[in-house]
DNA sequence: AAACAGATTAACAATTAGATAACAATAAGG
DNA sequence: CCTTATTGTTATCTAATTGTTAATCTGTTT
């Protein structure tokens, strides 16, 4: 479960920063808290997290207060906020996305549901923050326009052939596991049977050639080097 | 039957306790035990278990509480939690999972499915933190790409190949009997027959080369240096 | 040297994993 | 709303891996 990214935790009651700060740890994430908005702010400055959880109610300095001032400071443009809303405030929620909120999420929570949306959340962002484009042999593959480049011959792959085959040539030589491709390319939201992939692999080997990726049976496909 | 792994039980009845204590004594373990979880935190502490046994109705303080303790204490990221759950309260299953265990295991306890589970966690544990690649002698054997390196030449070995060569040189010199290497590679819910291990390091000899796997005859084989 | 124990080896059988094609469902675009 | 492209599923086929058996070989012991 090697996962990146640090979250700041944001609310006041403890029990509940407890509860969603162990079932964070538990995916990978480092996990920072703090009781309010006041004493988040300097804790964020510090830490530069890659997303904050945000209690919409909180004394000292709600949610939305918070909000608005990481949003309007540069240094958090990184900074993904998500809000913590009671279900019954669902004004919050307007207001809270009105303040620059990226995402909300509805208490009570469920320890499945936060983890597999701040999981999909942070995956997206990682994926931006990620190498537009990759070189290997003679590929240029690259995310801007998500064409293929081969000499002057550009080669069209559908999304998810495209997301796999970045996958597999961001570590050339490394076999992937069925698991593994799931998990970075369909996340775990999905649920998708493992013949999908084998599918997937055909359809860009017929596009590219299958000098490309290589097949470990027992264990899964990699970028031929 | 020289066999890795401390475990720590934890139940509050003595007969239980003494019941699975000698079953995986047997079996070469190290095993500790408490009779609740208030008691079990500091021994924990203390031995760092491979994996924490535990019993989910306990007085004093639960499974599930002390799971959830065990689980947001970094100190404890390397170690596996099962519950013991008696077979009617499926509840506590799905609250034990939530809470981070990493399997359960129903009552009453048979000690065959008992000492099988306990086996195949832990022998999953010991290959995630096992070496991704090992050098010997002339051959780099890698785990990232499933290859053997000898000097530029690649040479690919089938999975229980692989996995056989990769054993015996995590330790070269060491002899492997029959019986540990059916354990570690096969795992012991199969079984297979000794000639099976023979043959499998004949297509490795015939692939490589007879310089690298030595026979001693009447005890097993090992990797010479 | 005969008898034995254990290992090697070849030949074969069983199993399993993956490739592939055809189809179904879903999403995107006009 | 209709059409088309993408995405996902399923069933079948193929090939490689894995496992078994039995004959042979090697070395040891008596």
């Amino acid at each position: 479960m090697e996962n990146i990214g640090k979250i700041l935790v944001v609310d006041d009651e403890a029990d509940i920063l407890e509860f969603i700060s162990y079932n964070l740890k538990k995916e990978g994430y480092e996990v920072f808290t703090a009781a309010n908005g006041k004493e988040a702010l300097p804790i964020a400055k510090k830490i530069k997290p890659d997303l904050i959880l945000l209690d919409v109610m909180m004394p000292v300095m709600d949610g939305i207060e918070t909000c608005k001032r990481i949003k309007s400071d540069s240094d958090f443009d990184q900074t993904y906020v998500v809000f913590l809303t009671a279900r019954s405030e669902d004004y919050s929620e307007i207001e809270g996305l009105d303040a620059g909120a990226d995402d909300y999420i509805a208490k009570p929570i469920k320890p499945k549901v936060l983890v597999t949306r701040l999981n999909a959340i942070l995956r997206r962002k990682i994926k931006e923050l990620a190498a537009p484009s990759i070189k290997v042999k003679d590929l240029l593959i690259d995310r801007e326009s998500f064409l293929i480049y081969r000499g002057d011959q550009k080669i069209q792959l559908a999304r998810k052939e495209f997301e796999l085959l970045f996958l597999l040539a961001s570590k050339p030589g490394k076999v992937f596991t069925r698991e593994n491709i799931l998990e970075k390319v369909w996340g775990d939201e999905v649920l998708v049977v493992d013949r999908t992939i084998d599918v997937h692999i055909r359809k860009i080997r017929e596009k590219l050639g299958d000098e490309y990726i290589g097949t470990v049976k027992g264990v899964g496909y990699k970028f031929e080097i």
